[in-house]
RNA sequence: GGGGGCGUAGCUCAAUUGGUUAGAGUACCGGACUGUCGAUCCGGUGGUUGCGGGUUCGAGCCCCGUCGCCCUCGCCA
């Protein structure tokens, strides 16, 4: 077997008179004719030319060579030599070639039915690149999303290890635990109906680590929801999961400011600096939404005051409402930049967030125009002070209940950032966010809902308020967040059973529940329980922002599509009757003729 | 569970809006070619128009159902 020395796409001119074998795949085939046949290899390093030639090869081996096929497995030792008719700029090979002297095909190709060129697999139908996914793996770019991914777990490895920081594997099939998404299960075969869950997160499993005294923990591990998928999350994911003893939010947020520091110098050479801070109320306030993005203004801003002046039937009946609100955008040059049929589309937009429509006006020499103006007269001086608008500037209202008008406006906000091209790739706005509040009103339910997850702890001195008032009690939670994307969330965990049963108690759950459920962690939380505290980084979304793909499915090397499938094992699949027999279920579904 | 988009040759697309035998590029096969590089030139094979019904003299195109993929709302403690 002709074994590789090198590989063929690290070749550079230094290497010029060297023999070397060369592994790989044939990329592209170029017949000259009786003498003459080029063939560009790939392997995991990229492209080299590689020629076979009369001058320098017997006429068997030119005959062999010139029935190679895209994709052909093939061995080729030869000699690094310069380019005799120029160079090729698009290769990074591409002032040297190989003379092959020798050649073994190790395997032919059926026609492929993709090629993996990067410049094609764009236009490729995804669904295909997954059935025939070893062939989409291959592309250069793919490959190099694997290899970033590992430089990422890699690095965290190391960065966690100098930190004292020791990986322990938690289980995958677990206790079902109610709350938060829905659970993949797994039917018992010696415990006849009873059933095992795929972790959603090793949550519990980690802070009983910390109370069995490891005291630093961290997993690159992965976690199962059985929720409906969207373009950069899917049912089976990877975190980055730790928790530390001993410490307070300070503590965590300065360790996992550090991994983000390391990652983006490590992968990208880019200095992050110092990441700043928000507070929940200020981010929903100013942004409508948890995650801001920093990379652009277009701030919310209040202007209930002043609406409550103008008489406008709209402004009114919303702040008829209980906590209603009106807040604008500002959208500097809007005025000329967005068209009419922009400016409705975004009423659309606004309306599938539940706002009623999407009030708007511009500001020039003669003042407001368009929309709204003529409401707005009373308060025209006022408002215009009030949002130092230019001359040129549209703003863009929201009239209704704080909730509504937050969301409508911060999706809004959003994608006025992306349609007026106010992001740019290459800046990196990080931003923790901060003194979440512990609970949310489900209203429908008429209950407490854990905001971030029932574990974590009230801020230090904020405990009373659970009691007193638990709507305004703050938790000790913080999300790093990345041009608008959550990318890492933690918490300061509740180490104390009595403030744990409290906690359970107000989400609904009766003393006996909480038991059967979790008396596992009250029961470790009796027995010595350090203060502790942890975070999880989305390893595919952060792998997806450092390989600039707004798709979870090219950053997973087997991933699945939108309905839970894998197109190319064609998982889920029926299973024997004897199987199930033996794991104690029955298919209710009518079995396909 | 709701909304939207897509589905024609192995792959990427077209088919003058219901009209002859569904075309092109590419891949593949055969031939030519000694410096190509997304090689080129000549010729060829290749189709259950996702699937099942229906309307019609006639359906890739219209209608109904169904399957699959993508985006999205809900959901994702």
């Amino acid at each position: 077997m002709l074994k590789r020395t090198r590989y063929g796409g690290e070749l550079r001119e230094a290497e010029i008179g060297s023999t070397v074998i060369l592994n790989g795949w044939v990329n592209t085939y170029r017949d000259q004719g009786k003498g003459l046949f080029f063939l560009d290899l790939r392997d995991r390093s990229g492209l080299v030319q590689v020629v076979f030639d009369l001058e320098g090869a017997a006429p068997e081996l030119v005959e062999r060579a010139r029935g190679l096929r895209r994709e052909d497995v093939i061995g080729v030792r030869g000699v690094v030599r310069a380019r005799v008719a120029g160079a090729n700029p698009k290769l990074e090979t591409g002032t040297i070639e190989v003379a092959a002297s020798e050649l073994e095909i190790f395997s032919k190709s059926a026609p492929p039915p993709i090629l993996p060129d990067d410049h094609e697999a764009e236009k490729i139908q995804e669904e295909k690149r997954l059935r025939y996914r070893y062939i989409d793996l291959r592309r250069p770019s793919m490959q190099k999303i694997l290899r970033t991914r590992f430089e990422v777990t890699r690095a965290a490895r190391t960065y966690f290890a100098e930190n004292g920081f020791l990986e322990i594997e938690t289980p995958f099939l677990i206790r079902s635990t109610p709350e938060g998404a829905r659970d993949f299960v797994v039917p018992s075969r010696l415990y006849p109906g009873s059933w095992y869950a795929l972790p959603q997160s090793p949550q519990l499993f980690k802070q009983i680590l910390m109370v069995a005294g490891c005291d630093r923990y961290v997993q690159i591990v992965r976690c199962f929801r059985d929720e409906d998928p969207r373009a950069d999350r899917q049912a089976e994911f990877s975190q980055i999961d730790l928790e530390m003893s001993f410490v307070e939010r300070e503590d965590v947020m300065a360790m996992m400011g550090g991994f983000a520091k390391r990652i983006w110098k490590t992968i990208l050479g880019y200095e992050i600096g110092e990441i700043p801070r928000m507070s929940y109320a200020d981010a929903m306030e100013r942004y409508g939404i948890d995650r801001p993005d920093l990379r652009f203004g277009l701030e919310l801003r209040d202007v209930s005051a002043l609406a409550k002046k103008t008489g406008f039937g709209v402004f009114e009946q919303a702040l008829a409402k209980p906590r209603g609100v009106v807040k604008a955008i500002v959208v500097p040059g809007g005025a000329e930049k967005l068209t009419r049929k922009q400016t409705d589309a975004y009423a659309e937009f606004v309306k599938g967030f539940g706002a009623g429509g999407l009030p708007t006006v511009k500001y020039g020499a003669e003042g407001f125009t368009t929309g709204i103006a003529k409401f707005l007269e009373p308060i025209q001086a006022e408002l215009v002070r009030e949002l130092a608008l230019q001359p040129g500037d549209q703003v863009f209202f929201g009239a209704d209940t704080w909730k509504v008008v937050t969301k409508a406006l911060g999706e809004l906000r959003n994608k006025l950032g992306a349609d007026l091209g106010l992001t740019k790739t290459g800046e990196w706005k990080f931003l923790w966010v901060v003194d979440f509040p512990m609970f949310e009103r489900d209203e429908e339910h008429q209950r407490w809902v854990a905001l971030h997850h029932p574990f974590t702890a009230p801020l230090p001195g904020e405990e009373s308020k659970l009691e007193s008032d638990p709507e305004n009690c703050l938790s000790a939670g913080y999300d790093l967040v990345v041009n608008g994307s959550e990318i890492a969330g933690g918490s300061i965990r509740i180490h104390r059973q009595d403030v744990q049963q409290k906690v359970f108690e107000l989400i609904g759950l009766t003393a006996e529940q909480a038991r059967s459920k979790f008396g596992f962690l009250l029961d470790a939380l009796q027995y010595g329980a350090p203060p502790h505290g942890g975070i999880a980084f989305g390893l595919d979304r952060l792998v997806m922002w450092l390989c600039g793909t707004n798709n979870i499915r090219d950053v997973i090397a087997f991933p699945k599509t939108q309905t839970g499938q894998d197109l190319m094992t064609e998982a889920p699949s029926s299973i024997d009757l004897e199987q199930m027999e033996e794991l104690h279920v029955r298919n209710t579904v009518p079995t396909q003729p």
